[in-house]
RNA sequence: GUGGGUAUAGUUCAGUGGCAGAACGCCAGACUGUGGCUCUGGAUGUCGUGGGUUCGACCCCCACUACCCACCCCA
């Protein structure tokens, strides 16, 4: 259709029967979230821009490059606009709400979880859209009531291992990597300049520029020919104080008691400049170049940079649309058909089947409804090829004799039933159990 | 932001400088209340947009746009 108004770039619609994947997907989540006592939390999509600048960080590519932001109308003709942003990510409105709501004044730490759209103005790929979806879960409190523990982390870790074993996710891989704190990054930081400074010029070029605007990346660098340099560049572990040190060390031997098989990825570094201690990333192979399912670390000074008090805290984000995809990779998607159709035959029907499908429905069946203008013939063979089990022919005869002719569709035997005994017949068993919707 | 590929029916894709195609899907029919299989018929397109070459362009050339893949970055 020319000149009709499509969706915008980096964006997509989600129909059915894809949208079943994703709806098992956040079941799922809310159901392995909800024994860990983790507790939704629902922040605006739209915040101040500054919010980001001084959480992620203004030099990061998110920010610098990748946000939806604009200068929002002034209120008064004496005030300045308000400079407004599309979130990114979802962490720094968490810390920011907690700041805003004083929750540190509720009792213990503060676990929560989101489900929702992010907006980064990236060209788009695979696994990688201008609106995508992210689930995270993040842990805050003060010092005091646990935060610091390395016993969250591993627990956060635990459960994110539960959530793909439970989704049916197989070959994922947890690497781990401690970046250390304001303490002992700046050291590590100088070590690794005074490395790159004598053998850079031998990398890429994407290297050298890195070497400049962010040293770490380049640890990140996948040239074949920069690796045995960078595996000579010093390593973050070894230039980690104390408390760093065994922090970690407490992580890695909770992890090993609960059997959540991880490795050691010395080279493993985040792209937000609020992370510290713990960092880690489950990957996926099969997706791409976009191999990162999901990703997170620590942030013990975030919220001070946002103006609130000491809570240490850590989170993840997982990317909804890759975890999906790598569902669909594995199993297909269906369609999940109805119970029953219902074929009102002749005039003056659609009521009696209007009224049916009404009680039907309140006993949990899934109800379809034909129009009394099709033939027999175009009803069942419209429910046949929905996938429909059950047909009901719903005419004169059976309004008349409350006897109505039930049609299993795939054996084609038909009887005449009442009124009651419909719904045992139709409803499959696999509908009983309350808690079992969007099994794929 | 950079590079490569693609753009034709609802979908997946053929196609040729001279009438626009297939498969699947969709709609209708094969004796009036019985589907799936089969058969018959039908509809659907500014051939991505705009320009150029040509007697004539869906096809050749140029530009633009969108999508896909990769870099970058990240989830």
């Amino acid at each position: 259709m020319a000149g009709s108004i499509k969706s915008v770039r980096g964006t997509r619609d989600l129909l059915p029967p894809e949208t079943e994947t994703w709806n098992f997907v956040e079941a799922t989540v809310r159901d392995v979230f909800r024994v860990y006592h983790f507790q939704e939390i629902r922040t605006p999509i739209l915040e101040d821009l500054q919010l980001f600048q001084r959480s992620v960080g203004e030099e990061t590519d998110i920010v610098s490059k990748e946000m939806f932001a604009w200068e929002d109308r002034a209120r008064a003709q004496s005030e300045k606009g308000q400079w407004l942003a599309l979130r990114p990510e979802n962490t720094a409105g968490v810390v920011r709400a907690y700041i805003e709501h004083k929750l540190w004044e509720r009792p213990g730490l503060q676990r929560f979880y989101y489900i929702g759209p992010q907006f980064r103005r990236e060209r788009p790929q695979k696994g990688r859209y201008r609106q995508f979806y992210q689930i995270g879960a993040e842990v805050v409190g003060p010092s005091a009531a646990g935060s610091e523990s390395p016993a969250v982390d591993a627990e956060l870790l635990e459960m994110l291992a539960t959530l793909l074993d439970r989704l049916g996710i197989q070959g994922w891989s947890l690497k781990l990597n401690s970046v250390g704190c304001a303490n002992d990054r700046p050291i590590y930081l100088q070590a690794l300049r005074d490395a790159l400074k004598d053998v850079v010029h031998t990398m890429c070029s994407d290297c050298q520029r890195r070497a400049v605007t962010n040293p770490l990346r380049v640890l990140d660098c996948k040239v074949p020919e920069d690796q045995p340099i960078i595996e000579k560049l010093p390593r973050m572990a070894d230039y980690l104080d104390e408390s760093c040190r065994t922090h970690f060390a407490e992580v890695r031997k909770i992890l090993t008691a609960m059997d959540v098989p991880f490795t050691i990825d010395h080279r493993l570094v985040r792209g937000l400049d609020y992370y510290t201690r713990t960092a880690f990333e489950f990957t996926h192979g099969a997706l791409g170049a976009q191999n990162a399912i999901l990703g997170g670390g620590r942030y013990d000074g975030l919220s001070e940079s946002l103006g609130g008090p000491p809570a240490p805290g850590i989170g993840f984000a997982i990317g909804e649309d890759r975890l999906v995809m790598t569902l669909q990779e594995s199993a297909g998607v269906a369609d999940r058909p109805a119970d029953v159709y219902i074929a009102p035959l002749g005039a003056g029907m659609n009521l009696h089947a209007a009224k049916l499908a009404r009680e039907l429905r309140k006993q949990g069946v899934v109800v379809i409804a034909g129009d009394e203008s099709f033939k027999l013939k175009k009803s069942l063979e419209t429910a046949s090829k929905l996938g429909v089990s059950f047909a009901l022919i719903l005419g004169e005869n059976e309004v008349n004799s409350g006897q109505y002719a039930l049609k299993n569709l795939s054996t084609g035997e038909q009887a005449g039933v009442g009124k009651a005994e419909i719904a045992g017949i139709v409803k499959p068993l696999s509908a009983i159990p309350k808690r079992s919707e969007g099994s794929l």
